[in-house]
DNA sequence: CTGTTAGCGCGTTCAA
DNA sequence: TTGAACGCGCTAACAG
């Protein structure tokens, strides 16, 4: 097939092992040899044979990442911040979708477990327990991204969404608003939903405003019901000056349902809403940005599964994204 | 490390052939040991190591994907169809992004080669003359999309973007539409400029309709001018009923100048725009399309990249998605 | 400074 | 049906 150690060894006359050590740096070889090796290595087009090192060397550099679904914009935005930081690190990323089916993500932990990957990525829409079983059995370093773990055995890293909804609403505070809305997402949802509103809550008591539950309305994250949900936030008799949305599409469609309402916005209405990274960029490139986008998440993820590859001691078994706000103005949004 | 066919092959007392043989399938071995070895395997909880595998076999069953920038949707959507089909042929996915930068690419197509993948998609802005050269070099079956190649040698797939604007038009000539005004990208390039305008400029003359110079404005394919592009075909004398953009991301600017000027979509102007993927789904994720999406081009290059890895004969060397069309509604487009 | 030897874990003849 | 032996390509420990 391709060339190898042994033909170079054949062709200079010396052993592999002397090749071998040339060719990867190792100390002092006779600069003469040394440089033969290196002609005769170029001159015949050697490739070093990364499945036999990683063979022999018990590792591979690669780094297996299993994901729900390279589509959605979000998950891209991860997969490329720990892409980055991985290249940083001599690791190579192999994805593994799954369509967020259980099935699929434990066939993908074996067969990951297979290529002896040096450390996983775990980022899903939920953690069966079966797969953090299965996860932790296979002793190979991993990071859960996103998601609750129930044991305190794999790292894991989140969105800080309590704090991060805290400083929306601070935000809107601080610009002199004091009836401000909420369209929130499901609050069974414990984090996109109901950790969203509880820092909106606590924003506006720490700030001595009054909590109202008319300001208060509920949509399911996407577009439409977000129109709906301003719909109605503008028929009632306290009119808000502000709207939080807990999601960017659903503050897209508040929005749209406050222009057609006759609203300039943001003079008469500002409006706000959660990045995920689904609507913003897509809608207005030019959009400016507050805090720290959501690759970053990927990009922290990659570089705590780094120390645990290179057996670094980790301060703690769950991060919070060390970030301020990840929000955009929706005044920019306006379309 | 971890359990391997030695350690099984000692406690069942047999030799690691016999082991190998069973685990893999292989005829039969009496069914007896055949029996007894599985049970140890799997109470050892065995898991065969695939770097082992891949040398003596001389195969990685990896894919290695070379590709500018995965946070771009509509890379996304293409790495999200090879990735699928890549799964049913049972390959593993490399991702590799480049940022569009020649040297990361030449950098990723040696890292690749090094880790002997079995097959390679490139999927660039450009194609380097120096970066076509290598991967022909490598000897690594490969597939290219979406780019030109100079040399006949390396298969490659594309958007047949004259036909498929030629379509767009079309469909909108069936609609009844007579003036139909198209906004194009820059013209110098050849792919998503010059062969859009191409289709729309056929398709006009096949339907008996005069070219006016006056209807084709040109853009950048951002929504900023589009939006810029439409305001210009709205001051002039020949208003028309519809317009066909070369971007979707256009399309969208189109539709925001077209209802500032106070026109309603589409009762007063339809307003068409060639799906990037940029922007269609995450604005409207109802939005009815026609044609295939985009992610079928991913497909399509790793159904191509299978063949050639498996030695089948190719019947051509440049394919063209065989696609209707690419373009949604702009009427669902709405904001 | 360099060669020898011995693996890494598995697949695959070729005999037995 | 099964086992012994060798090879895949490279690294590493130990002599020399």
């Amino acid at each position: 097939m391709s060339v190898t150690l042994k033909d170079i060894a054949a062709i200079v006359g010396v052993s592999e092992s002397t090749v071998s050590r040339v060719l990867n740096g190792i100390p002092r070889a006779s600069e003469k040899t040394s440089k033969r090796i290196l002609e005769v290595a170029r001159s015949l087009k050697y490739t070093p044979n990364e499945v036999a090192r990683s063979l022999a060397k018990q590792q591979t550099h690669i780094i297996g990442l299993i994901i729900s679904d390279i589509y959605n914009p979000y998950f891209a935005a991860v997969t490329g911040g720990i892409e980055e930081i991985a290249g940083l690190y001599g690791f190579n990323l192999i994805i593994a979708t799954t369509g967020g089916q259980e099935e699929e993500e434990l066939k993908y932990i074996t067969i990951l477990k297979e290529k002896r990957v040096d450390g996983m990525i775990f980022m899903s829409g939920r953690m069966p327990e079966i797969c953090e079983k299965t996860l932790i059995e296979t002793l190979i370093p991993t990071v859960v991204v996103a998601r609750q773990v129930k044991e305190e055995i794999l790292p894991s890293i989140h969105i800080d969404n309590v704090s991060e909804s805290y400083q929306a609403v601070e935000y809107l505070i601080k610009l002199g608003h004091r009836k401000i809305a909420m369209i929130s997402g499901d609050l069974g949802d414990i984090e996109s939903g109901y950790n969203r509103w509880l820092g909106y809550k606590k924003a506006l008591a720490d700030y001595n405003l009054p909590y109202r539950a008319e300001l208060l309305e509920q949509g399911d994250f996407r577009m439409n019901s977000g129109k709906i949900a301003m719909g109605k936030l503008l028929q009632q008799n306290t009119v808000p000056t502000a709207v939080f949305a807990a999601s960017d599409a659903m503050g897209v469609g508040a929005i749209k349902a406050a222009k057609e309402a006759g609203l300039r916005i943001p003079d008469d209405i500002s409006i706000m809403g959660f990045d995920n990274n689904l609507i913003s960029r897509a809608c207005d490139p030019e959009l400016t940005t507050i805090g720290q986008p959501v690759k970053d998440l990927g990009k922290n993820a990659m570089e705590i599964l780094n120390k645990v590859i290179k057996g670094e001691k980790l301060e703690k078994r769950t991060y919070y994204l060390p970030c301020e706000l990840i929000i955009r103005e929706s005044t920019r949004l306006l379309i």
